[in-house]
DNA sequence: CGTCGCGTTGACATTTTTCAAAGTGGGTGG
DNA sequence: CCACCCACTTTGAAAAATGTCAACGCGACG
């Protein structure tokens, strides 16, 4: 079988015991296909289980009654997906496949028993929902505190900075599945305008788009002029004692 | 000794063991007082230890290179303040205190030790960490795709369902101590925006101002112009074990 | 070959910001 | 007790950013 993503996502942070291994292995079951754009979990269903995406790229969203959407998060290999409806019984999100994706299943009661029996696991996953938190905060600040240059400029450095923690080096150009449309429901701006600042970026020199693939030209520019930090370089995880042997 | 505030929040979601709460009695240290609009923690700083609010609120804020400021989140008693710090040596965010307040430390070593000894404590302080994702997701949406008017009633519904919490009924009217630049500095508003907005909800019959006093007058309307819901009456645990005896 | 989703562009409308000035009220020192 | 001050709120007019509506282009796909 091969290695979860969520184990290698975990020992970028922390070394893994065979015990700690083994309690995820276990955990997680039934890997799933879900071809791009087809939604893996609407809003309002029952949701006992959570998603662990093994390859591919999700997103996270919410309707509103008048038919916006607001794109709240994305999540790629590693990323345990439907956290955020841990508290309630229905899922809070949709989540939906941006590009063709794996994902296998995590269900809330071995969530707990993992809890209970591998506390470490348990203190690294909640530094993983601290570290969604703080990249929310990221985005709400882009979003309420920026105009549309700085907003699109923090998502392109956003998404190229996840994109490298697994890619492994540095990387200065990626293919951005998404439609103007989501651009626009994930940074609070119209798709016309979305399309308009782009073009406008292309003019300024920041950045040169090929189809869907977006080159990153002056890295230093978009990072003086919107504050960017990377935060996806390392999470602390020196208040966890020593995994059990 | 009083009983913590974050013990009281707990027990409103499950019903908490002798050993729990000693647990956390034991954990939490050093109450402090925090006078109106001083600064606990700032961005930057070596933070080992997280505060729990006992008494008051405060708000949590990014500040941009360009001095905007885009204030988070608002932390009201019962709330552990600094998770979103846990994966990192240094706080991300500042927190100041918006009224007079007082709380409490929580060593990072300590919520390390409560991982390892209370596993169901862990798993609730997981889904209160998962619920706070929530929250910045719902006030994402608002700022991301409603206008002026959709954006303030969202606030002030959200502080009314987070003060009927604690409460214990149904209240319509509440002190609000945030200027007008807190709060547009909270939705993505100018202040001067704010003034206006306020005045025409009043104008509309939404609400009712008196210093610094509002009071909610059509609830109703104000629910149905934004789709409103309110995800602080319960939280989900029934995929956490009982508690050890 | 036609259709459909997506991106682009133009003209115009609306919302929000900016800048400036005046009003208000609470607190402080004389 | 009064006068002043300071932070905050309100108001107006003009500017800027963004949204809306509509048309067109383009490529993928049946």
């Amino acid at each position: 079988m091969r290695k979860s993503a969520l184990v290698q996502r975990l020992e970028q942070y922390a070394t893994l015991s065979a015990g700690e291994r083994d309690a995820l292995d276990w955990a997680e079951r039934r890997e799933t296909r879900v071809p791009a754009g087809e939604r893996l979990l609407g809003r309002g269903e029952n949701s006992d289980t959570l998603y662990v995406v093994q390859l591919g790229w999700f997103h996270a969203a919410i309707r509103l009654p008048t038919g916006a959407r607001q794109i709240l998060r994305f999540h790629f290999p590693g990323d345990l997906m439907g956290t955020s409806s841990i508290a309630w019984a229905q899922a809070v999100h949709d989540f939906t496949a941006v590009s063709d994706a794996i994902v296998s299943e995590l269900s809330k009661v071995n969530l707990g028993r993992i809890f209970r029996e591998q506390p470490r696991l348990a203190g690294l996953l909640y530094a993983m929902s601290a570290a969604e938190n703080v990249a929310l905060s990221d985005r709400l600040t882009s979003v309420g505190r920026m105009d549309s240059l700085q907003r699109l400029s923090t998502l392109i450095l956003d998404v190229l900075a996840r994109l490298r923690v697994t890619a492994g080096g540095v990387i200065d150009s990626f293919d951005f599945p998404l439609t103007q449309t989501d651009i626009g429901d994930t940074v609070g701006l119209t798709k016309v305008h979305v399309s308009r600042t782009l073009g406008k970026m292309e003019d300024l020199g920041l950045i040169q788009r090929n189809g869907k693939r977006v080159r990153v030209l002056d890295e230093a520019r978009m990072i003086a002029d919107t504050g960017f930090v990377d935060r996806y370089k390392e999470i602390e995880s020196s208040w966890l004692a020593p995994p059990p042997t």
